[in-house]
DNA sequence: TCAATCAATAGCCAACGGGTTATTGATTGG
DNA sequence: CCAATCAATAACCCGTTGGCTATTGATTGA
């Protein structure tokens, strides 16, 4: 439960690797190579960066030839909407007992 | 722009972090000493961690006496939800283009 | 006033994470 | 078939981070 919520905000915590799935997600599928050339960090950096991305659920990898593309799962952000939502919730929720309060008070 | 996220992400990817940060959302305002008692780590720690989510804004201090009053900032996961949606948003746009794409080549 | 309580700070340490270069494995083109 | 290209893995380094204990500062209650 918990656990999932920390895979995701942690691989996305470090910046060289969002914005590895940020281009992902503007750009569409893109090779290693590909990214490489953008990231401004080695190419086995990136791989392993890939490879956090891939083990959170956030990339798929579609091998062709001696190319790997990575293209988003954007599925994968669902847990985070989610949980965010839940948080807000929680804050309304008890701004809804505060005013409820109120109203009593008022009476 | 970017460094926003990063210290968001950055921020709740610690689970004794996200831990406390969750639980002044659920049940809000808490005292340093209250989250202690469940935080399962040392009262020092739990300090540092609310200084880190009070530099991340995701939380507000407010002091009384000797003890100190923590609550949770909402407002601040409004960039968290618009990076979710827009990255959401990338990859629908890019499924408009395919399905306009397909729709041209099929005339 | 003095002891006790609460929270923050200091100082330290071990573990983890992200980076590098070097290498391997697999695939392709000449 | 051999050289070159692409991506993954190995091995290592170093800075960061999260934890601890000890201490300090401030406030309260007796």
């Amino acid at each position: 439960m918990t656990a999932a919520h920390d895979m995701l905000f942690r691989t996305l915590a470090d910046p060289t690797r969002r914005a590895i799935f940020e281009r992902l997600c503007r750009q569409g599928e893109q090779t290693v190579g590909a990214l490489t050339a953008e990231a401004g960090v080695s190419q086995p950096a990136v791989s392993k960066h890939l490879g956090l991305l891939k083990e959170a659920g956030l990339v798929r990898d579609r091998h062709e030839g001696r190319q790997t593309h990575y293209s988003a799962q954007l599925g994968a952000l669902a847990p985070l909407m989610d949980w965010t939502r839940e948080m807000a919730g929680f804050w309304e929720s008890r701004f809804d007992d505060l005013e409820d309060l109120l109203k009593r008070m008022d009476q």
